[in-house]
DNA sequence: GCCAACGTTGGC
DNA sequence: GCCAACGTTGGC
């Protein structure tokens, strides 16, 4: 099973919101970059995935699995990009902050490290395991 | 099809 | 609020 990384702003959609949607999820909608998009293609039902908060806060907060697979977003006038869905599955008991992961060097290759911009990531088997025991 | 200009994102 | 990095647009 592959991992993931999603990233939002708190002021456009927060944890909370995530988990204020319950079971029920929300779809990740707003993805308007191809590299981020092919990410999304390529998730199944059931894989997990990081919550990132960007700017203000700048850490992993909880974790979310994807409910539902790549299909059309509605919001893209274009309708070239698509979006898949996803629930909150749980909070990090403590978040872990960009400036923990920059600092640990077997966190350096991240992508999230290299390439800031991009709003949906994989993440590898060992950084996954990594950032789940340093969050407790 | 190349590349300069521009807009957006996000860390600091 | 600034600026670097990156993606996209549009002229040629």
């Amino acid at each position: 099973m592959a991992h993931w990384l999603f990233k939002s702003e708190p002021a456009t959609w927060s944890w909370d919101q995530m988990v204020a949607a319950g079971a029920e999820g929300t779809f990740w909608n707003g993805v308007r970059n191809h590299l981020a998009k092919q990410q999304m293609m390529a998730m199944q039902l059931g894989e997990r995935g990081f919550f990132y908060h960007s700017n203000a806060e700048k850490a992993i907060v909880g974790i979310v699995e994807v409910i539902r697979t790549y299909h059309p977003d509605h919001t893209d006038p274009t309708g070239k990009f698509g979006m898949v869905d996803v629930k909150a599955v749980e909070p990090l008991k403590t978040p872990v902050s960009l400036a923990r992961i920059k600092a640990d060097p077997r966190l350096s290759a991240m992508i999230l490290v290299n390439n800031s911009r991009l709003s949906v990531q994989p993440v590898t088997e060992a950084e996954w395991e990594l950032i789940l025991s340093m969050a407790g």
